[in-house]
DNA sequence: TGTTCTCGGTTACCAAAGGGTACCGAGGCA
DNA sequence: TGCCTCGGTACCCTTTGGTAACCGAGAACA
């Protein structure tokens, strides 16, 4: 690994909470903007908006829509962005795995 | 895993741009203040505080003074970091290696 | 016939957070 | 006397992000 704050910019993006979240919802295939929005709890409707369209843009996912009413609109990872998947992964098990030692570092911290 | 939505927090913070650099730079052993600044190119001294004491709080890293003139601040990994060190590496590596990626991938949405 | 629901957004508004810059203090050194 | 260092804070502007309202066309309900 050369010069890691090249990388900046793009983990400014794949580093994103929501960002996270979104694609590891579509480790199953693809879904609907609805079902993540259900699924994600907690996110709003403008930064799942927000953040499709990141993800859209920098080759994470692809959006399609199928024209019919109501709308109906469904995200899939791409080949690199199931690799962006297997990358975080760790990140995301960490996180939960982890959770409760964090409360407990805060806690101690917030008593001294 | 169970609901990955409960990592949401936490992942607020080790998902950091910043927090993510820190603790890769902090891998090899302790570092001094001056030294994270200069090596995380593009770090304000600002966020650098600000993101070295939320994992401190967090039990990510601690933070040691030693009392001399000028100044001698040194951080390290706790057990819990060196285990997060492990968790964000891939991502990391990730994002080095598909910069390139990411930017054809803009490129390409904006001309459409 | 009129009302209301659906999905997948967009927009305006506003509060909160992010982040850059200037400045600080105390000792060392010229 | 003046200026350097390190680690950090005060001030202030910019960006982020939540909330709520609105949309359009079909479908279900009464």
């Amino acid at each position: 690994m050369q010069d890691p704050c090249q990388a900046r910019e793009v983990l400014g993006i794949v580093g994103d909470k929501w960002a996270l979240l979104i694609v590891r919802m579509l480790k199953d295939g693809p879904r609907r903007f609805t079902e993540l929005k259900r699924a994600i709890d907690g996110i709003s409707q403008r930064m799942l908006t927000a953040t499709l369209r990141d993800l859209e843009r920098d080759g994470i996912l692809t959006r399609t829509v199928h024209n019919v009413m109501p709308p109906h609109v469904s995200y899939e990872l791409t080949p690199m962005g199931r690799t962006l998947r297997e990358a975080t992964a760790p990140l995301l098990e960490w996180s939960i795995t982890h959770l409760a030692h964090i409360d407990a570092a805060r806690a101690a911290y917030g008593n001294r």
